[in-house]
DNA sequence: TATTGTTATACTCTATAACTATA
DNA sequence: TATAGTTATAGAGTATAACAATA
């Protein structure tokens, strides 16, 4: 086998400022933790967008498409294809809403209330993986500095 | 106008367990300060992973394809068509490597160069803005915390 | 046999615009 | 006029698989 040549892959790489940008940074966090998330959630094959959703739907039953659409950041464009996909699993159903027919109100049905908990076990485990692999002490100075951030 | 119903947009919404989720919270950081970096690069139309391609072939002239996409953890499938658009515009060239035949040693232009001395201008004003944001002190903390974090 | 770059495909997510039915 | 939901389109990013040239 030949020496490593000079712009090889074997050599480090210098990656200059780009540690200094948070985003650079948040943005290998975030990609490993949703790695994590989906492997550990494939028993469901459910994604962080669908579980953001079915965890605001629990949480809020009732609630309009645009509601849980500002709540999450998620377009309402976006949420439309979530929720079918949702209530093709028969995880969520759209109730047509009392009050104004334009807008129907979101359930989990009694099938994805069921899934729900066993979901929520899975993302706990998930989410003592992510305190393992940063640390515990950085997971909850991370949970703090972040909490109540909002992109809005 | 009707009072609004219980269903309604401006109701409050209950986010449940998701703050106590990193990846929840380390998303919507990362979507804001993505956000906030095309607009500031805007002037250039760079986006984040571009920007990342030029700073380490700016600081590791001459590596190859597989040493900046692993550098980057960025698919080298993916990395192709960066460097396609790159170069498209002048700002990244392809040698063709002296020891491996198969590889290219990458390079700035001379265009390329001049265009990323006001593109890292942009991108430090971009990250003055993101530390006004989250708070000055917040962001060194999260920059220690998140440093030498690879997700590999 | 393994690796580099490439092409191709499929899916997720973001961003927009336009349409409908209601309000 | 404005809003809720929908449909459609375009682009970015991720994940795979396969192929040619080269190691």
């Amino acid at each position: 086998m030949q020496p490593r040549s000079a712009d090889d892959t074997g050599l480090q790489v210098d990656l200059d400022r780009l540690p200094d940008h948070l985003g650079y940074l948040v943005r290998r966090l975030q990609r490993w933790i949703f790695k994590d998330f989906i492997q550990t959630l494939a028993p469901f094959d459910l994604r962080p967008a669908q579980y953001s959703v079915m965890t605001v739907i629990h949480a809020n039953p009732g609630r309009s498409q645009m509601a849980v659409a500002l709540a999450l950041g998620i377009e309402r464009a976006r949420l439309v294809h979530l929720i079918d996909g949702l209530q093709a699993r028969n995880y969520v159903e759209r109730v047509p809403s009392a009050n104004d027919r334009r807008s129907h109100a979101l359930h989990l049905t009694r099938h994805g209330g069921i899934a729900f908990d066993r979901i929520r076990t899975l993302a706990a485990e998930h989410e003592r993986r992510v305190a393992e692999r940063v640390g515990p002490e950085q997971h909850k100075a991370l949970l703090r500095l972040l909490a109540g951030f909002a992109d809005g």
